[in-house]
DNA sequence: TCGATTTTGTTCCGTCGTTCACAAGCTCGT
DNA sequence: ACGAGCTTGTGAACGACGGAACAAAATCGA
């Protein structure tokens, strides 16, 4: 799927400079919760601490949390464990987070504004450039602090703002000829909630959100337990 | 983590029956959207299909298609291929969709609003029976055709509709104590939206859905590729 | 200065998931 | 009635992930 080098076991590299490289992307899935886990840490005044922590912290195992965080380099130190900030600092730079990334909604149903109001989005990087939506009763109104504009201006926008990621809000019928004018449009990277397949040339990537699928999962161990027979 | 069982090489079972058992999470997730491409064929008026041409409607790979759908049982025919509407049954079937699954939701923010009113749940044997929240201004109020009530009635409303899963859509901070109510209240099932870490008794399943993380992982590969150097 | 203690970084191995490749089996035309 | 041509179902190889165990290294106290 994605290209994979081997881990550099070669020469160490003298640490800092861009050793950022070849995170696998089950890794990638928990740092921004080891992140979370060490602003808790910071909140409370802890200067530095151990991989047991924040392995307990995060629900996961210790030794996992070593192998994820040695992927970003060696920022622990034996014998004393992780400085808080400084960990901090290196997870949020592997991840691409020295930068804000400016994002588009395309969508602004419930799903949407949701997303457009969601909090979570400012404290990791990533900030709600527009919203846009094709339905004219929508144009116009407001949602968090973003006006709604109609999807014509996507060009615009996304060169305005450099952006190259972009979320898919919108009925699975209109999926793909949005992701279409994504594409053309010049965004490199796409969010998808719209239950739809969607065709893009591979130098697109696409993540897929399925809000039915994670129930249904539950549902078939829910059946699994009641059938026990 | 799950319990799990080796594949049963013995004796071919009788095949129907009760054959629905040790599905693999990651074959889990991919039934839904095989069921949702299975109705488009149905749609379109096909009687049959092959696992290529399902498998690249879906987007994966051939082989994959059907060693997913093995895990359900012989339900194709060699030379022919899979019978449209027996497979969707038997897909639905094993993913416990026989039966109409009531789900409690926790939180009527914009999130929890969105999720009580998106359309894609009823279709797949999923029915929101109640939207709960703490806030009194939010209580009385109706997002899509259930009225939001206090979360004192949880224990009511679980009793019920015998309600055994769970979607907590509230701030991180009350994560938590919303889900040990949920579990007292006898909930084995909880789909966590709250950027929280959940501490829960081992009966009780819980699955994670980030929405900053999905956007967090695209930001990294867009950073991958600016690097380049 | 040196050893004891603690905790990281890494190696090794078992397990799970994906993919290839092929045998089993069904349909259709002759 | 029978062989040609598909398509499924599965065995086997391969790669990635998770977990345990261990060696390397830093601090602290004597």
């Amino acid at each position: 799927m994605t290209l994979l080098r081997e881990t550099p076991t070669g020469t160490p590299d003298p640490a800092a400079a861009s050793a950022t490289r070849d995170v696998p992307d089950a890794t990638l899935a928990r740092l921004p919760l080891y992140l979370r886990v060490l602003q808790t840490f910071a909140d409370a005044g802890a200067a530095t601490c151990s991989s047991v922590e924040l392995a307990e912290a995060a629900g996961v195992n210790p030794a996992k949390v070593r192998k994820d965080l040695s992927h970003l380099g060696s920022y622990g130190t034996r014998g004393v464990g992780y400085d808080v900030e400084y960990l901090q600092y290196q997870i949020a730079r592997g991840l691409g987070q020295t930068q804000t990334w400016d994002v588009v909604i395309v969508g602004a149903g419930n799903l949407g504004s949701a997303l457009s109001t969601y909090g979570g989005f400012a404290p990791r990087g990533i900030r709600v450039a527009a919203v846009l939506d094709t339905d004219p009763s929508r144009v116009g109104s407001t949602v968090g602090d973003v006006e709604v504009r109609p999807l014509d201006v996507l060009d615009a926008v996304v060169a305005e703002h450099a952006i190259a990621i972009a979320v898919v809000a919108v009925p699975g019928e209109a999926a793909q000829e949005v992701a279409d004018r994504l594409v053309a449009a010049g965004v490199t990277s796409i969010l998808n909630f719209a239950p739809a397949v969607l065709q893009v040339p591979p130098h697109v990537q696409v993540r897929k959100v399925d809000l039915s699928v994670e129930l249904q999962i539950l549902a078939y161990h829910e059946q699994r337990k009641a059938e026990t027979a």
